[in-house]
DNA sequence: GTAAAGTGGTTTATTTTATAAACCAAAATA
DNA sequence: TATTTTGGTTTATAAAATAAACCACTTTAC
């Protein structure tokens, strides 16, 4: 009856930030970290995990002289979000027997 | 932008245990544990848990010679319920900035 | 009748996660 | 030139979920 949640994405850091990269052609780090009212710290080691799953990509550069870290949403992460939320309908609409 | 999350309620099993509850008068031990697939030490923390916090009323008598665990959603578990699925949907639905 | 397995759980231990704290290099500011 | 700020990473700690062990009692099988 209930379907396995993904666990990389229903975790609350994790999900705002694939919720913002949905409709983001990219982003920035500290945009993400004022959006999501995160620490750089939680959000770094959250990142880090979407990247290994291959959820997003990070792409590390300079901006001048100061890092710039960019975070997409690949196809895979696409996806992945699409049936999270698709597998948490179950548990929202209460069904009766 | 995103609201926390009630962290009791976003944890795969103690959500499945309340969307049950959200559509039955009262639901067994056992019946929950059938219906979320789930461990007894497991869901028994887990209940214990959302006991705690006023969410749910246990109530634990015999049937015959063998105890008989039943679980009931209390007002301020409705409300609870409520209150998160209305949180997460700012999660889900990824509107533009 | 008594050993073995099953029921309906609870308690404790282990693992996994999330979060926080500490740290680092470079740059900007005082 | 000391101090703070920026943009992070790494490491340590706290909290959570899960699994394993256990318990009281019952039923079934010898």
């Amino acid at each position: 009856m209930f379907k396995d949640l993904d666990p990389l994405l229903h975790a609350q850091l994790r999900l705002a930030v694939m919720s913002l990269l949905m409709s983001l052609e990219s982003a920035e780090f500290t945009f993400l970290k004022e959006k999501t009212n995160s620490t750089a710290g939680n959000l770094s080691v959250q990142l880090d995990k979407l990247a290994e799953a291959g959820y997003i990509s990070l792409e590390k550069t300079f901006r001048g002289k100061k890092p710039l870290t960019t975070c997409r949403i690949t196809p895979k992460g696409v996806a992945a979000f699409e049936q999270y939320v698709n597998d948490l309908k179950q548990y929202l609409n209460h069904n009766p027997l």
